[in-house]
DNA sequence: CAAGCGTTTTAGACGCGGCTAAAACTCTTT
DNA sequence: AAAGAGTTTTAGCCGCGTCTAAAACGCTTG
């Protein structure tokens, strides 16, 4: 049936495009981020938008094609679901289940997919809090702010946090930063971009690799 | 890592080396079963015999090395523990299972499948009842015999559906027959080879096609 | 504005896994 | 023992997905 390598080549290429929305994702990053040659990601571009997959600009960089954006969001769907799936129901470590689910999420039926989002009761987010898309490649975009860019002295909820940073999961988890917690922006150190934050009744300060991997969202009360 | 493919050809060619454990499986029925050309399964078996997964000698057939055992035995514990996983945990119907763990059966990380054992209180067999290797490869042969060899009278225990006969599992399903029913056999013609079977407190007709296909178990009374 | 450097693409190769068509083998059957 | 039928293997092809080395491009910088 379908390519193996090209659906995550879309996926990729769909959480790079999230990232920096403005322009066409590089040869470079997307050949970075699977760890293939440039050359490789060259050769599946040219496979990819012979299919009407992604438009593709020599020297110019991909963009997914409606088309390819479907099939990249049933990925990420399928993706984020199982390792919803494996952290909820198979209580695997959460640092581990990203790393399950790239090998896992090709294989995976739709009407599998589709109880498992029946029997988790239907998850916004994977455990990581990044959105779940529907099946039809609808997906919430709340609004989010990275810790990096949040106002002094509010209290916030984390919401999200990036697990493509190495060894970051086990670290947010050693400081009790995972999605769900509660934090205060306490201070910001305008030199070395540090913050300090205060949660659990605890002070700490967190580099810059930190503080723009982790989303947070308002609670309740806005100012 | 592993190929995809040659997992595939292990497992088929385990699982007719099982059906006719004297001689060596022949290029054909490989080929057949997994619905490619006999070139196919002779390039396959050459790739196999190299990585010394499998012995092959020239237009007489292969046999599973030591080695190539152990990794069928892989796949067949992932494929049946995926079977019990999918009926049992998100409940699709068992006429389902076997085509959809062979989708998922290459793309599951060992601590998975293990956990999946252990949240199904490790099972024995897979829902069609055929046994499911432990970690180790070791796997129950419990005394069984085909409905087609069974003696008259007997009321003994359905223990095994072969899956892969097509259209089967409807059918046994429609007549009650699921492993674990109890029946009775009353009669048999020795000309057409068709069985009659009592069960459920019916009567029913079985063609050979059906009696070679159903494995049952003596009930506690032996005589 | 030309040089140079980093990125990207081309060129050419390889292994996998599949195909078809033709040759080789085996086995049965006269 | 030779012929014929059926199976298996060889030969040659193709597309995928990867690589390395070399050429082409584009952007920044002197």
């Amino acid at each position: 049936m379908s390519g193996l390598a090209r659906e995550d080549y879309l996926a990729d290429i769909y959480r790079l495009q999230c990232e920096r929305p403005k322009d066409p994702v590089s040869t470079g990053s997307v050949a970075d981020r699977r760890g293939v040659t440039a050359a490789s990601a060259t050769a599946m571009f040219k496979r990819l938008a012979r299919d009407h997959l992604i438009v593709y600009r020599n020297y110019g960089g991909v963009t997914l094609t409606p088309e390819g954006e479907d099939l990249a969001l049933g990925v990420v769907r399928r993706h984020r679901l199982v390792e919803r799936f494996l952290a909820d129901v198979l209580h695997i470590p959460w640092q581990q289940v990203d790393a399950y689910a790239d090998q896992m999420e090709h294989a995976l039926p739709d009407e599998v997919v589709d109880r498992m989002e029946a029997l988790l009761e239907n998850p916004y987010t994977c455990p990581h809090g990044y959105p779940i898309p529907d099946k039809h490649g609808h997906l919430a975009q709340p609004h989010l702010v990275l810790l990096r860019d949040l106002p002094l002295g509010e209290t916030v909820r984390v919401a999200r946090v990036n697990e493509r940073v190495p060894g970051l999961l086990p670290y947010i988890e050693e400081l009790g930063l995972m999605p769900g917690s509660l934090l205060r922006l306490t201070g910001r150190n305008p030199i070395d971009l540090n913050v300090t934050i205060e949660a659990g009744g605890q002070e700490h300060i967190l580099g810059l690799r930190v503080s723009e991997a982790l989303w947070v969202e308002p609670t309740e009360a806005k100012g």
